[in-house]
DNA sequence: AGCATCCATGTGACCGTGCACATCGAGGAG
DNA sequence: CTCCTCGATGTGCACGGTCACATGGATGCT
């Protein structure tokens, strides 16, 4: 069902001149539709193209340019929704720009596996990288790194400096921080994702914002890693607690958990504690109760970088965009007290 | 933060065979592990190679060899839980053998689709293609497409014939029904997949057959989207009917949505209903009640597929596994009748 | 000793493009 | 009428590897 062994010979550039009666270099002006030509002969070189089925061949070319027409995806994620949304906007968005994409992702996190990934793209020669990291380590890493390629990270810091673009997460769990205390609430802890995690530090940092600004004292937040598994185990150990009324979890993920640990210990949500969550995972509208939680538009986020990287790749300025904001979706997971 | 502009020439084999004082071939057999290079020439070699950085150009070699290390991924999901794992599998086991990824995303199913997206991986010359086409008419247009690469297709019919591989679903789908069957249910209701997806119809086959085995008649499955919100509306509609105790819902999603939809008709599961669902999705344990399921390992398939890529690429022969067997996990969203 | 064989290495062509430069005819300016 | 410019096309080489073949020396066999 394949014919790995005997490849025929592709029909070459220079078959099509042949075909065509023109020289190769005017096939070559034809495919990258060099204003100089004939429209005489462009037709006939484009019946020739047609005739032999003739495809450019992207190795030679590379080789002739030093460009490959690819771009690269360095991901240091695991399969989290967010990340994967984002991954396959990136791809479309890149394919309909037509370019091809390669896709790596990092085995860990070290400077020397980071390094060794964005060599290796570079060596692929691709034009240009979108780097999902999400990690603080992995980002600064890439800074110090000079990589001789453009390159823009998402999932970020919210400082955008250029190379970086991701939603408002500050924002967003600011929004939802507010949203526990409207409903009444002043006692709010917050499990927090893994410590080296951006987006961890943002959402943690729009919760004490929101806290601070309403006059309301914080609770020392837990350390989660973003499974529900983990969310289970916290909610066990948390349910013997009762300096809180509602938990803002970092992830909607660990929130699941987090309210089965909770039931498993003899509470009800929220009659006894409210539970919100973090991205809006298909399934939060329909586990018991509906998780209220923030929204987030990972694949507007993808489409966005592949954007600001293609205006670095041209040399064109970089595209404005506004902030990509989160949405609140208030469901039954959080009532008032 | 970019250098897009004036890169400089990367050093070639040939700066490497000046610095070794060796000629530029003998580089490329130490590159390539030829036998006959002396120990101490070698050495010279690898130490020149360290000296300048130097990494082989992939276009060049590309070119030259008319192979390009890459495989490519087509595919035709949007997202499940399932090709998702799978792809990240099979991109870390292409990486591990040295091959990089071009992955490409299937905008529909149709047949011009598809030719289009095989013709332009060949374009760009991947060695090999995995398909991820759980869709029956993709997987027929590809047969009937005589590609001129190796590939693999996953997700398939489980009829594997040495160019698909996956996952017993039949097997699994068999197994959770007669899981059902032996809590007492006699009357099982089926949520099927869409009409045109394989692993719905190999459920739904798992499903007739074990329900046929057991002497018992069958109610006519619904068509279902694989969604939760699909499975919500379902849930509302079916809680008026009394002609079944349990449903098979072909995929997680579904079989949350589904609970909760019952939920909000008023009814209890697993008291008054019992539901079970397909995949083992993360979130799946700690949902209310924790669904009771089938566990895949999505990963493996994913590395299977790997090998008999590369297997059909060198010309090896293919290697033989076992089929990868579905776990049932039995939770609390089933229970005796 | 003579010759075949094998090991270690070198030489030049070739893979399929794009680029810089050359060429040639037509048309406009002076 | 001549010169210059510009449009349309051709020529040769570079890109960075691999491949087929050549070479020279050491070794083994008769």
């Amino acid at each position: 069902m394949s014919s790995s062994s005997e490849r025929a010979r592709m029909p070459s550039i220079r078959d099509v001149a042949r075909l065509a009666g023109v020289s190769h270099q005017t096939v070559s002006r034809v495919l990258n539709e060099h204003p100089s030509i004939r429209p005489e002969t462009k037709e006939r070189v484009l019946d020739a193209i047609r005739v032999l089925d003739y495809r450019p061949n992207v190795a030679a070319r590379a080789l002739a340019t030093s460009r490959s027409n690819t771009l690269g995806i360095l991901s240091a994620t695991t399969g989290e929704f967010g990340p994967t949304s984002s991954i396959a906007a990136i791809e479309d968005a890149a394919r309909a720009e037509r370019y091809a994409i390669s896709t790596l992702n990092l085995p860990d996190t070290t400077p020397e596996a980071i390094g060794h990934a964005v060599r290796q793209l570079v060596r692929e020669s691709v034009d240009g990288i979108v780097v999902l990291a999400p990690q603080v380590r992995v980002f600064n890493v890439l800074r110090g790194l000079a990589v001789s390629v453009p390159f823009v990270s998402l999932q970020t810091a919210s400082g955008s400096d250029g190379i970086s673009h991701s939603a408002d997460q500050v924002a967003g769990a600011r929004m939802i921080t507010e949203y526990l205390i409207r409903l009444g609430h002043s006692d709010i802890l917050h499990l927090a994702g893994p410590q080296d995690w951006i987006e961890a530090e943002s959402r943690m940092r729009g919760y004490l914002d929101a806290m601070r600004d309403a006059d309301l004292s914080t609770i020392p937040p837990i350390r989660g890693d973003w499974t529900a598994d983990f969310g289970y185990f916290a909610g066990q150990e948390l349910a013997r607690r009762r300096d809180f009324t509602a938990v803002f979890a970092a992830n909607d993920l660990m929130a699941i958990g987090l309210m089965h640990g909770f039931r498993d210990a003899g509470m009800r949500i929220p009659a006894d504690i409210s539970v919100v969550g973090f991205d809006d995972v298909p399934v939060a509208a329909h586990v018991a109760p509906p998780l209220t939680t923030v929204h987030q538009d990972f694949s507007e986020l993808g489409r966005r970088a592949v954007q600001i990287l293609l205006a670095q790749i041209r040399g064109d300025s970089a595209p404005v965009f506004g902030p990509v904001v989160p949405v609140l979706c208030g469901r039954e997971s959080a009532a008032s007290r």
